[in-house]
DNA sequence: GCTTGCTCCTACAGTGACTGTAGGATGCAT
DNA sequence: ATGCATCCTACAGTCACTGTAGGAGCAAGC
């Protein structure tokens, strides 16, 4: 298995096509990432195309990663920083993190809220006519909410 | 308690600000879902200011409540002609809340993977050093994943 | 050397559901 | 008459991309 430490690594050279089947991210995206400096400008070549080297693959992959898992591109910009400065102390790492993490926990109390409103209405529906329907009469009137599920919000 | 059988209803009007306290919808809310069609244009003063009446504010709360729980706009503007045709079958209005909380179950689904993950991670976290930090270890590195968590998508 | 077909380039518009701003007109109370 | 709240239109900004138009580069086959 590869190290950092091997030396002489030939760093073969990639376009934003090969970085893009490398990574799972689409070609679009990287020049998205670029414009919005998640993604260094890259070396061209004479005609203009990007090159990329192994450098670009492992920080294109960390800021997939962290949109996959949900952070936001400020958070992520913020983590790349700091694991530029790996002396530095993780407290904010983790504080992000957390942050993130109760952000999730809170999306997952409001949908399923959600969920028990959304399941309360599909079970009252009797299957007649428009004018007797249950769910319409719930979307009119939130006082037959058994809950007091707010809004979605995202 | 008012039903819409009173006959003699003065129907009073609103202005545009009245509509949004007697809502909770805001002003510029209130026109943008009429520029997109979930609110018919309103009648005018003769200055041009828009005067609501009870139907109005009867049609936004249905209007807000759908969007509370998470339905989007094309689904709102198919319920509001279905609640149009009162002998119609409700089996459609059934369809839409149905594929709706399924979709809320997926979100759900996928965010408490995320959780999963996202609790992991900061568990791991050690409080030492950015070189150390185990979060941003994961962040590089999908396979540190315990779950196929996929990407969040909202 | 030429054509074919793929890859790449920039620049900009569109998505969804709003929110915010600029700059002006109206309405009402004092 | 003045001041202030409310209203008007029109348009730009949000987030994280995605899609499109229109053109140029590059390798392989003929």
């Amino acid at each position: 298995m590869p190290t950092k430490s091997s030396p002489a690594k030939p760093a073969k050279d990639l376009a934003i096509g090969d970085l893009a089947r490398a990574t799972g991210v689409k070609i679009t995206t990287i020049r998205f990432y670029e414009s919005i400096g998640l993604m260094p400008e890259p070396a061209r070549t004479a005609a203009g195309r990007r090159v990329y080297g192994e450098a670009h693959r492992r920080r294109l992959i960390f800021v997939r990663h962290a949109r996959d898992l949900g952070f936001e591109v400020d958070a992520i910009r913020e983590l790349l920083t700091l694991s530029d400065r790996p002396e530095q102390s993780c407290a904010r790492v983790d504080a992000l993190a957390s942050q993130h993490l109760a952000d999730v926990e809170e999306r997952i109390a409001r949908l399923e809220l959600l969920r028990t409103e959304l399941t309360r209405m599909v079970k009252a529906c009797r299957h007649g006519r428009v004018g007797d329907c249950r769910i319409l009469d719930t979307l009119a009137d939130h006082g037959r909410c058994a809950t007091e599920h707010g809004a979605v919000r995202d």
